[in-house]
Formats: structure tokens, sequence, C-alpha cells
DNA sequence: ATTATTTCGGAAGATTCTTCCATGCCCAAT
DNA sequence: ATTGGGCATGGAAGAATCTTCCGAAATAAT
């Protein structure tokens, strides 16, 4: 755990985290500081990029993107041009929440949240597999969403 | 796309996914009615379970959370009490940021971060294999982040 | 056409934000 | 031990914001 951080910024952290609408006079005392010095720090934690952004976490079934889908891609090139290809491409398409290059079976994993099957398989059809230098996918229908985008523990 | 949400809705909700913090007089400025009537409306969006909270995004990398890890899992059985020990158990690690019951050569996906890869093997020979019920794991080490958690798209 | 219902914006008191400044604390140099 | 610089803190106050009430406008129902 970085040492930039005391005690008091680590719990308006996670406090921030847990709920971004905290006003600064109730976050203040929930860390028992006074608002000018919670003010303060709140600033710097965005000022230097330990917040990223605050963020509305909006119900996906509520605008129909109910439909959770994990799609693992191979490519068919293993070369730096083939990966930037499919990297710009597929970070253009708005359905696709996570794409991770990872180590193993797969080049890539893919996130998507649709509004269902039909949806996906339309998608799957016209958009997925038309990405630049795709030689397969594999695609894993989410069933049971257990834990989605829990928060960071630190 | 719902009907109980018209245009303005709907544009508070991207607005607001976007910058959590804007101020609801900036927001009714951009969406174009009374402060009054954006105060209202947001109320909704929150009571009405539109948007299900709102979070600081905390950059993982300064707080030591650096690495992310896709894996795979097999359970021994698939008898409903086999996964609902395995998702109670799960729900519990803190480094789970994701865990989805799929469809296909797995049982569940879970989305992990950690420091880093050390952490990581330590992580996965205590507390993962030790899961209820799990048979294989595979994993898959994240080389790169092309998107993470993007904003949903509506 | 008329009534009922809903949604809207203005206004204003209450609350909150944001900044300035003086104080206290820590540490290094004298 | 004392001094002085640097830094974080809290109080205070003007500015900005929130939140609610109320009457008006729009919409829907009779």
């Amino acid at each position: 755990m970085p040492n930039d951080l005391d005690r008091i910024d680590l719990k308006m952290l996670r406090l921030l985290q847990n709920n971004g609408r905290l006003s600064n006079a109730e976050l203040a005392q929930l860390v028992d500081v006074s608002a000018a010095t919670c003010h303060r720090r709140t600033q710097r934690l965005f000022d230097d990029g330990y917040i990223k952004s605050v963020r509305a976490m909006v119900e996906p079934r509520k605008v129909d993107r109910g439909a959770l889908v994990m799609v693992g891609v191979v490519l068919d090139r293993s070369t730096p041009e083939s990966f930037d290809a499919f990297e710009k491409a597929v970070a253009k398409l708005n359905f696709v929440l996570d794409c991770n290059l990872v180590a193993g079976d797969f080049d890539y994993f893919l996130k998507i949240r649709v509004g269902d099957m039909a949806d996906f398989n339309r998608i799957h059809g016209t958009q997925l597999i038309a990405l630049p230098g795709v030689r397969q996918t594999r695609t894993f229908f989410v069933m049971k969403e257990v834990v989605d985008n829990a928060p960071l523990n630190f």
C-alpha cells in the first residue's frame, strides 16, 4: 500500500468509492477532520490521480443491457500490427465493457453487455467476427452475475 | 430502450455516468431544464433504481492493485449445492471484482485485481484452489488493459 | 369544454462549498 | 534550547448550491 496516503486519505478513498455523493461536510465528519481539510485532501485525491472519475452506476437491466457475455478471441497472426488493429477497432465498439490482452489460450478477453441473446448473436455475426484479424471467438454466456464490478479493496 | 425514460432522463443518465460530480445546477443547464425539475428527475433516477450508486473510480495502480487476472474455474460437481457453496465463498474474497456463472468450458469466470504476479500466485495457492468444490482453474494474466470498465452505452 | 392530474419553473430559506488567514506542529539548523 | 521555515490544520465568511413550496402551464381524462 502506498505511503503517500495516510490513514485519513485511505478512509476517504474507501468512503468515496462506496458513495461518491457524500458531501464534503459529511465526509469530513466521517473521517473526523474539518471541512476545510477534507476539501483540500479530496481535491488532492483528484488532482494526483487517485480518483480517476466519479461515475453514476446505471442499472444495466433498466437500460436494456441486461445480458452479459464473455468472449475469448484468437487472432490470425500474433504481430504487433495485428494486435494494434484489433485494439483500435474494439475500442470503438460501445457494447464492449472490458477488453484485455491475455496470456493463455486466447489473445483477448472481452466483456460485453447487450440487451439479450438475440442481440448478441446479431452483434457477434456482424461486428465481432468482422473485427480485423479474428481467427475464432469463443462465447461464454453469463447465466448468473454473482459479483459484478465490486469496489476495489485496499 | 425503455420508454419510462424520456430524452431528458437518458441524457441525464449519460451525463451522470460520465461525471457523477456534476452539480444539480450544472446538470440542469446541460439538459436545459430548471434546477428544480432537474433535482426532481435526478431523485427519481435514484429512487426508481436507474442509478444503483455513485462511485469514485480509484486508480488501481495507485493503491497497489495494478495486476489484473482472469480465472476460469471448473467445479467438481454441477449440483446446486456445489454452486451455492462456491458463490458464497467467492463473495467474501475482496480481490474478486467479477464472478460470473457461465455456459461453456468453465463453470465460473473471475476477474481479479492484485498487486502483482507474486501476489496472485500466493492468493491462487492459498485461496482460489481452496474454494469449495474447485476441480481446476485456468489463469489468464492480463498483459494489457485495452478497455477497462467502460461506461454503459445506451 | 371542463375538470383532474401531472409536470414545470421561480423564489427563498437552509445548507454547503470554497477560500483566506491565523494558529499549531514538526523538524532541521543554529 | 531556541529559532525559523515549511506544512497541515481549523475557523470564519462570502459565494454558490441545494431543497422545498407554491402557483402556473401543459397534458390527459371526463
